[in-house]
DNA sequence: GCCACTTAATCCACAGTGTTGTTTAACTGG
DNA sequence: CCAGTTAAACAACACTGTGGATTAAGTGGC
């Protein structure tokens, strides 16, 4: 507010020195649980563990292992991974692209092996000695439970490792109306009717996804939008001490990005009521500083535009919901779209949300067009766009997916 | 372009299954060095010193080291940091602040103390019982180079631990007339004249700061705009290679968010000649799918406005070029600020580059206006807005900054 | 002035990680 | 059939952080 400032050096800022990543010491919160930033024994192993895990994940799902070409049945060009008896990696491949040797990857994959994690699933070819064995991840190992907190419907979903909707239930209800209490115990009973009489110590937790943003840290609803009573509550340690499982718990549309594996640098477009984004940037969920990253809605697009709900003139959404046609406002889409590819160079966009999920084509053909305008050059051309393939499903799936970074780190 | 997709399960998508934060499999590059993403005892040693030397090192810089207000010297509410005979951390915060047992940060201390990195420099206020040991940062003992690679200036400077410039060394040259070359030759010499006789196996290594956007991975220069005979050099080696230290390299204003500490969502507003940011998100440096990540000159602020040299119409850049005055430019830049802002949920914001510095008044008064009219909310009255403290210098520090990641982590 | 009490930091034995060197398993090719 | 080659396991080992006991250096009551 003040212009005393001098040219260098502002009283406002409490920066000095240059240097590495970040400051380092706000504890790193990740979906309302703190991380402190040293390592032990047990955390180096878990995390090899889940590099392992991870790594198998991307050779049996196909997708983005080696060059994101995703054929991955057939002989690439440096003649790996061509499957005779089956699909996996081996701990050859495992070793190679972990980094460890192979004594190590052999350890953790027994160590996995006895867990029920994963399995021998075939032999490779050879490759002019011992063929190698195969590995694969045993799906139904472990399941994840996902919670979408809608305003106006319930979804509780189981997942396998391998993200599939094993079930799923959907519930109308009424956030605001009905306050917490009967929502949460809803909740609970959905859940167990969810789960049924398998084994509690397969499941490795419940993700919920929240319809506004959190508090700081600790996972506490920060302002529900219409809804007062949400405000403030803390919903992951309600959610936990209910159901006796880990809990985590993440903005809406930020959990619809991990809906499904993809790009590290991704973003999901949520287009359903609001406008937000869920990010993956440098192969992280960004949550900003205050759990608010991916306000996509509300970036100003013309200053002759329409005045927003939120005070200001010419928001992304108060363009699109002035739109005369729906193919204008998918337009208008396409145009905000191009400028978050740009900005954050982004290589995939998966759109979601019950707008889109609507008219799908329609969107997919007019952010297409938007994006080909807007970024002509060849450099920008490999951008993937699509269409969430859990559909109306892909928020409560991503809440899931949130559950799995336990394993997949 | 086809519009031949159905509602789910887009041709052009190859994701599947849910998941973790990422694929996770093409090699986090870093600078231009891939990293594998298994870890090994050196790995965890390496990164618990880090941890140590991070923590140290926020602690003596007074900034956002506990809850970002650093007071620093008097007593806390909590009763901690009461420095009495010194500056510095001692070993039981280190202890609770990193996780790890105060014996584990015994032995690392005292190697990194052997190392010269640390020193003990004082005694803090008993709590009751022996007082604490307080530990500081050695800044002198080791150095980084930073270099610049402007298109007009080649700049190399020297900093300590502390982030503080030593040396700087200003050179005029012609980057796209002169071609690589003669500029190359000029570096070494420049480098070298810059550490005379200082101890080379003291020099962290030199970080280069590119003036446009690089190769996938590698460090290789991939477009600079009017200088074709440096198109697809492989600077970062050829560097190294004449150097003989190690050598990182980074876009420019992605170098520039390093030159100093900050919060962990920040960003640097690079105004030069073209408009770029660098950004610090979750922690970590964005450097997108491309290495593109804050080309935050092309994002559309107005589809009326004039036509961009990049195609389109309506660019911040264009919108900034085309402002009749100097504070309607500096407005425009406030107004794709507040969408950056509100987009990454930023809480800092630091502005440097030639443009900026010719008035920064002007800029921050503008700014200031901008991001208080467009983010009313309290919510938002947190971002600390301020031009970067070294200057002219702040991009070839924040290339220094990036070799400095080597110690810090 | 003394002594119980408290907190910081170190000493020592130890569990558990990945590594190195060696051996066994399983297939290819002349 | 056997040398050559690659995959995976076995055995001894180095080095990490951990846990428990010990020493160092203050405070405060009497």
């Amino acid at each position: 507010m003040s212009g005393s400032s001098t040219s260098s050096g502002d009283p406002t800022s409490v920066t000095t020195g240059p240097g590495g990543t970040s400051t380092g010491s706000p504890p790193s919160t990740a979906a309302g649980r703190v991380t402190l930033p040293g390592a032990n024994l047990t955390a180096l192993r878990d995390h090899n563990a889940a590099t392992v895990l991870s790594l198998v994940r991307a050779a049996s799902t196909g997708g983005a292992a080696e060059h994101a070409d995703g054929a991955g049945q057939t002989t690439d060009a440096a003649g790996q991974t061509e499957a005779v008896g089956g699909t996996g990696i081996s701990r050859v491949e495992l070793a190679r692209e972990s980094g460890l040797t192979a004594q190590a990857i052999s350890k953790i994959v027994q160590r996995l092996t006895e867990d029920g994690l994963l399995a021998e699933t075939g032999r490779g070819a050879s490759t002019g000695g011992k063929p190698r064995t195969l590995l694969s991840l045993v799906p139904d190992a472990r399941w994840a439970v996902g919670v979408q907190l809608g305003r106006d419907e319930l979804t509780v979903l189981r997942a396998d490792l391998a993200g599939r909707v094993m079930a799923a239930r959907h519930v109308p209800i009424d956030l605001a109306g009905w306050g917490p209490r009967p929502v949460l115990d809803l909740l609970g009973e959905q859940v167990d009717l969810l789960l049924g009489a398998l084994p509690r110590d397969r499941v490795l937790g419940v993700g919920i996804a929240s319809p506004g943003p959190l508090d700081q840290r600790g996972g506490v609803l920060h302002d529900v939008t219409g809804a007062p009573s949400w405000t403030g509550l803390p919903l992951r340690d309600e959610v936990e001490r209910r159901l006796g499982l880990p809990t985590l718990i993440e903005k809406d549309s930020t959990a619809g990005v991990l809906s499904a594996l993809g790009s590290p640098n991704r973003a999901f477009v949520h287009l359903d009521r609001g406008l937000g984004a869920g990010l993956v940037l440098g192969g992280a969920v960004q949550r900003g500083a205050r759990t608010n990253a991916g306000e996509f809605g509300h970036q100003m697009l013309d200053p002759t535009g329409p005045r927003c709900r939120c005070g200001n003139a010419g928001c992304v959404e108060a363009l699109w919901a002035a739109a005369p046609t729906p193919t204008a406002a998918a337009r208008v889409l396409g145009e905000a779209i191009a400028n978050l590819v740009r900005l954050l160079d982004l290589d995939e966009i998966v759109l979601g949300g019950r707008e889109v999920l609507a008219a799908p084509d329609l969107y997919l053909t007019e952010i297409r067009g938007s994006l080909a305008a807007r970024l002509p050059d060849p450099a920008w051309q490999t951008v993937t766009l699509s269409v969430a393939p859990s559909g109306p499903d892909a928020v409560a799936l991503g809440a899931a997916g949130l559950v799995l970074t336990r394993l997949f780190g």
